[in-house]
DNA sequence: GCAAGGTC
């Protein structure tokens, strides 16, 4: 038997698909797919599937000092342990193998990590296939060509994984106890998430450091047989054409001077063809960029696209490429979409011009084809709203890198008022070319007339702007992650994630995101003491080393314990400090969650959290000050700029993904809720009829509203209302319940009739959970539905469930990811 | 429990 490996699934399909003509049968082993047809057998991997760890005796923060780590084992261990039982029981059985892993230096050690996994088992031949995409031609004639394992370039990455390692581990720990955060809130460092927290802070130190400057800006309309246009005073200086004037006597004579000038006189026109060409392929950075640009985030872009790959509507998103493949035929591709009520038009244009010549970048990998629409076209209704636009955009980016280049037709006008210079910039969109089929840049036109040289104009109005330069602008979450791959930092797939893992741990806040306090100190501390860890060239240098291991000039122990060794200078500087930094992190994170003085005794309120786990605010006086606030249950509250005039405290958000609400001030929510009585609206249903329990509308001083009982704490029963807008209580009752309708008036918007408040709240919990299995990670339209074919259509139903059974029938689910989506709703059982 | 890199 011959066993075959691959990367992941999705390729362990598709190869059995080419190589064995559509026969292929599936078979689950310990919740695994095994393809099999005549005597091969092909299983896909999950990425890697053994990680690197230090052996168990380095596992507690506190009984090792960080310092240890440096000199510590690195082991690997398993960390898929269904498929490493599955490959391995495979590999028993096999007589030979061949890995087809992903053709890039990760692929590659994924590949080694499985020939190990393989060897522990059997000692059979293992050879090695590469190809760049997986279509007919390139699979079949990989697997006519195999060739060997390159171990050297497994070697690289895996000198990348243990200097990773230690370096991250060991300063994490080092400042986590040196701030006493040992919880859930470590103080994280690393080689790639540091540099780019850094570019962050740095981008915040210079708008900091902003001293702005006032100039001033002139402006005239010119007027030529009934139309106007605006056109810009402007002077000369040093041979280039200057906008600001930064004296304000030269703004306001100039000023003067135009206004009183009546007719300015057309002194140059110059008309300008510029080719505005087609985009590149979509590469991973691109895409984003793109996806960006029609609302979503970087981790969005990147999940629906995996729905989109996973259901075979488009290629592989994770690249690096930006030239389309040779096997990839234009024209056949764009033919898939000349019967689609939507696409067929532009897709029967482009597929009639004479010579279809897509275009391409600068970067040729061997990883994957750009990313493109596969020819298979989903339903409309199949997707979500988000999924199909960027299906669209995904086709019609496509369909711009075949499409023609566009033409713009630039008229540049200088007049002179009196001495004043003033010009206009026209442009109109003389060709459209790709702008046809591709609507997602700007195509906005600005007219000026054609105008003659000699043509005397009418001023009609003449203005003046006080301006002040401004800071520079904070990257946003697309900008960072092209700054990212220009300077070689992260992956194709982990950039993305590298900015969730600074929102995760606190250290960057909002989009565009920008520094929290703890993060500015984290990187004056690594600046001070391990530059290294926060400094772009250790990616730079480690990608000098692997590229000296691949070509056999260094192996992997000079490199890492060269590595090794320049760490452990670090430590003996970083010795002396830990005291010093420890107190600078403490007193950074307490800036972060400082509101405001307390009215009681003047110390700082803070943000804190309960034993419990809740968040409340309290003052940093505890335990001489017992002033507390509440807060709402509901996200994780965080410290905003607007402030309470009246308590001098500010305000607080509460960032809870899509529900994520501005809570505002703690004290004047307390002391509304204070000076608002409960409306008695009926009997409560649960203790009415023999405790006279009543329900009233509350307002809590949490910032909450509800319908509860009156006799709260001994009776529970409470239903949730919404925290804007004034509740009004109408006549109208409910013949089932017995309580008046409520309707909620919100200032401007049309008013809500929210109805009997238990209905509503029935309502409510029904379609919360139809749609919770759908708001898991990760889980797209097509899976949710795959998991209500197997009985799955709520996250109470995941409860109950037999996670091995489900995987076994679910195609695509992991049974380690049912598990964790299980735990995800026992919390949400917990917090009902 | 630490990183970064795969994948889901």
């Amino acid at each position: 038997m011959e066993l075959i490996v691959t990367e992941k699934d999705n390729a362990a399909r598709r190869i059995a698909e080419i190589l064995s003509d559509g026969s292929a049968s599936t078979e689950r082993r310990n919740g695994v797919n095994v393809y099999r047809w005549g005597d091969k057998r092909c299983v896909g991997l999950s990425g890697h599937v053994v990680g690197v760890d230090f052996p168990p005796e380095y596992e507690d923060w506190r009984d090792v000092q960080p310092v240890e780590l440096v000199e510590a084992d690195v082991v690997k261990k398993p960390t898929q342990e269904n498929i490493v039982r599955t490959l391995k029981q495979l590999a028993g059985e096999a007589d030979r193998a061949t890995i087809a892993t992903d053709y890039d230096r990760e692929g590659e050690l994924i590949g080694k990590e499985a020939y190990e996994l393989i060897r522990e088992e059997a000692d059979i031949p293992i050879q090695r296939v590469r190809f760049s995409s997986i279509t007919e031609n390139e699979v079949k004639e990989a697997f006519a060509t195999p060739d060997d394992l390159d171990f050297d370039l497994a070697a690289a990455g895996e000198a990348r994984q243990i200097v990773d390692l230690l370096w991250g581990a060991a300063l994490t720990r080092f400042l986590s106890l040196s701030a006493n955060q040992l919880g859930d809130d470590f103080i994280s460092v690393g080689r790639v998430q540091s540099p780019t927290l850094k570019l962050i802070v740095d981008r915040e130190r210079e708008i900091e450091a902003f001293d702005p400057d006032d100039y001033w800006e002139l402006f005239a309309d010119l007027a030529r047989e009934g139309t106007t246009f605006e056109a810009q005073y402007f002077y000369r200086e040093d041979g280039t054409e200057q906008e600001r004037v930064w004296d304000e006597s030269g703004a306001e004579t100039a000023f003067e001077t135009l206004r009183n000038a009546g007719t300015a006189v057309v002194e140059s026109v110059r008309r300008r063809r510029r080719t505005d060409e087609p985009p590149e392929p979509f590469n991973t950075t691109q895409y984003i960029s793109a996806a960006n640009g029609i609302g979503l985030s970087a981790q969005r872009a990147m999940s629906v696209a995996e729905e989109l790959y996973t259901a075979g509507y488009i290629t592989y998103p994770r690249t690096d490429n930006t030239v389309y493949p040779d096997d990839l035929d234009p024209e056949a591709l764009l033919s898939a979409f000349t019967d689609h009520y939507l696409f067929a038009d532009d897709a029967e244009m482009l597929r009639s011009a004479d010579d279809i010549e897509p275009t391409a970048g600068d970067e040729e990998t061997t990883d994957h084809p750009p990313i493109h629409p596969t020819g298979e076209i989903p339903n409309k209704d199949d997707l979500s709203d988000d999924e199909w636009e960027v299906y669209e955009l995904v086709v019609r980016h496509f369909f711009a890198t075949v499409a023609d280049a566009a033409e713009w037709e630039h008229l540049k006008v200088v007049a002179d008022a009196d001495g004043c210079s003033l010009k206009a910039n026209g442009k109109r969109l003389v060709e459209p070319g790709y702008h046809e089929v591709y609507p997602y840049r700007s195509t906005s036109e600005n007219h000026v007339p054609a105008v003659e040289e000699g043509e005397q104009l009418a001023i009609e109005d003449a203005r003046i702007e006080e301006k002040q330069t401004q800071p520079p602008r904070r990257r946003g979450q697309s900008r960072l992650i092209e700054e990212l791959e220009s300077r070689g930092l992260g992956t194709k797939s982990t950039r993305h994630n590298t900015l969730q893992k600074l929102y995760d741990r606190g250290y960057i806040e909002s989009d565009p995101p920008r520094p929290t306090k703890l993060a500015m100190a984290v990187v004056e501390a690594a600046e001070q003491f391990a530059d290294r860890i926060v400094d772009e060239e250790m990616t730079a240098q480690l990608e000098s080393d692997m590229q000296a291991i691949v070509d056999g000039e260094k192996d992997l122990e000079a490199v890492t314990e060269e590595s090794r060794a320049l760490l452990g200078r670090i430590f003996d500087e970083l010795h002396d400090s830990r005291e010093e930094i420890g107190e600078h992190l403490q007193e950074s994170m307490k800036a972060d969650r400082m509101l405001g003085p307390c009215p009681e005794c003047g110390e700082d309120l803070l943000i804190r959290r309960s034993r419990k786990g809740s968040y409340f605010v309290g003052c940093d006086g505890f335990p001489d000050c017992r002033y507390t606030l509440p807060l709402p249950s509901q996200g994780e509250p965080t410290v905003i700029d607007e402030a309470c005039t009246e308590h001098d405290l500010n305000h607080v958000k509460m960032l809870a993904g899509r529900s994520t609400f501005v809570h505002g001030c703690p004290q004047c929510k307390a002391d509304e809720a204070d000076e608002t009585d409960d409306r008695i609206i009926g009997d409560c249903p649960d203790c009415g009829d023999n405790a006279d329990g009543e329900l009233a509308i509350k307002q809590l001083r949490s910032g909450s509203r509800l319908v509860g009982c009156t006799r709260y704490p001994e009776c529970e029963y409470s239903l949730p209302l919404p925290r804007r807008g004034d509740i009004e209580v109408l006549d109208e009752r409910c013949a089932d319940h017995d309580l008046p309708h409520l309707r909620v008036v919100d200032n401007g918007d049309d008013p809500w009739e929210l109805g009997c408040p238990i209905c509503n709240y029935t309502e409510y919990r029904e379609q919360q959970a139809a749609s919770a299995i759908e708001d898991l990670d990760g889980v797209g339209q097509k899976t949710a539905e795959k998991l209500a074919d197997a009985g799955i259509e709520s996250l109470s139903d995941l409860r109950g469930a037999d996670a091995e059974a489900v995987a076994n029938e679910v195609q695509g689910v992991s049974e380690d990811r049912l598990r964790e989506w299980q735990a995800e709703a026992n919390v949400s059982a917990s917090a009902d």
